[in-house]
DNA sequence: AACTTGACGGTCA
DNA sequence: ATGACCGCCAAGT
């Protein structure tokens, strides 16, 4: 059941840490399609079918760019988000983000 | 049932 | 350095 590609983003969405962004190729790459970013993102958009609290806040590409605050319902919903979590957003981006960078394999 | 679009990313020209 | 195209899987039209 959870077999299929959006599931198992959704899952690694879920284990983002507070404080702490990864992107979309980061995800996929993980689940071994790299060329499956836009997948990612195209989970997230179904997550909003799930009752569970997904962070695709806390997910953005490769740029560290909120590409994605246009699906929050707002402009600056996803940015303040990130902000109440210590992450310092400037213009839709993340300041040190591959300091705030996570990945799913490592965890760290 | 078929085609197009979609929160992206990498490579080629 | 900039621009364009391809790849990936699923869903919407």
């Amino acid at each position: 059941m959870t077999d299929t590609f959006f599931n198992q983003v959704y899952q690694v969405v879920a284990q983002i840490p507070f404080g702490r962004v990864t992107t979309y190729g980061a995800i996929a790459e993980y689940l071994g399609s790299k060329g499956a970013s836009r997948m990612v993102g195209w989970a997230l958009n179904s997550s909003k079918n799930f009752p569970e609290a997904l962070p695709a806040h806390r997910v953005v590409n490769r740029n560290g760019l909120l590409t994605g605050k246009r699906h929050f319902g707002g402009t600056q919903v996803m940015a303040d988000l990130l902000q109440s979590e210590g992450i310092e957003i400037v213009e839709d981006r993340i300041i040190n983000f591959k300091e705030k960078m996570w990945f799913p394999e490592t965890k760290y």
